[in-house]
DNA sequence: GGAAATTATTTCAAGCTTAAAATAATTTCC
DNA sequence: GGAAATTATTTTAAGCTTGAAATAATTTCC
């Protein structure tokens, strides 16, 4: 079964006729893929249908709710792992809606430092109340006990990539 | 363990002060996300510099390869899990690469049907071969069996995902 | 103290993505 | 056969995202 194929192959001949074989990393690959983009696209229809909101804006609220001091832009491009350029249009667009308030760092000023606003905080609170029983929902049917061992191996292969990749650090 | 934090709390407390909290699916959801960011910018990066291909472009020709007779549009969009919209400007760009054919549908005026031109099926089957060692590189500090393990349980949460959401079938 | 390197952010152009509305063809069902 | 519903695709407007180049401020290191 780890195969998948129903090739008619024992054991032996696939190692010796399929010596660099990584058809099974590429399907795992692709379910973790597709597991993310039914999850996201539920979660951003729900965002969207209840409360007015996209998933970029509301991820980038959810690092700021944990930093009540504030964080700098590159901070937030670095957690939320996407370009600089993207959270300046990002942060743009909240500073505008009243939910996210800028100001000039006090010892840099290269840098912006970003928080909620009250009414940012008001709503994003309500907002993760909801999101996060959305995520338990869609999840239901997995046990205690898979969730830990899932936590366990995507952990494991986050490392691994981050070997590959060479930026040990970060999140 | 499970838990994550380090509350002073004994399993009973636990279970009444905090009677719905989900922040242990919250922490499998956020992982999955960044994993699945964390490779996928890798590979995205490595398509570029190596191919100087765009991921979505890549991931469209991977379906074509697997049709030679040729695919719907919405064919494509549904195995790609992306809007119909989407796929009719990727498949234009395609198209004017010279990668993509894209012919009337025998039967059906409605419909379009696509394949890979030669030249494509050729630079594909190139950029396929990379592209599965490096997703193999990538992973390659999992064992077959943490494999076999992420593989059943993202199976598990798709279809717990699926079951929420109410669309049972596809892919 | 000042040149050179580094760091923080913005700007830019191109492409991706979505949701919703529009268009067009086919199928269903009286 | 024709109205109504369904299906396939395109168009549109808005927003997201990237990578690279530009700008600006700070730090490093003679």
């Amino acid at each position: 079964m780890g195969n998948g194929t129903a090739l008619p192959l024992d054991a032996e001949t696939k190692v010796i006729e399929r010596p660099s074989d990584h058809k099974d990393e590429l399907r795992l690959w692709l379910r973790l893929f597709s597991c993310k983009t039914l999850i996201e696209s539920e979660i951003r229809r729900r965002l969207r249908d209840n409360f007015d909101i996209t998933l970029p804006r509301f991820d980038l609220m959810a690092q700021l709710d944990k930093a009540p001091a504030g964080m700098k832009l590159g901070e937030l491009s670095q957690r939320l792992m996407v370009s600089n350029g993207n959270i300046t249009g990002l942060v743009d667009r909240l500073v505008t809606q009243g939910l996210l308030d800028r100001q000039p760092a006090p010892n840099d000023r290269r840098t912006q430092l970003v928080k909620l606003t009250a009414e940012g905080r008001r709503s994003f609170r309500t907002m993760a109340n909801a999101h996060e029983s959305w995520i338990a929902e869609i999840l239901g049917e997995l046990s205690a006990s898979d969730q830990e061992t899932l936590m366990r191996l995507l952990g494991k292969a986050k490392a691994s990539a981050r070997k590959t990749i060479g930026q040990g650090d970060a999140r």
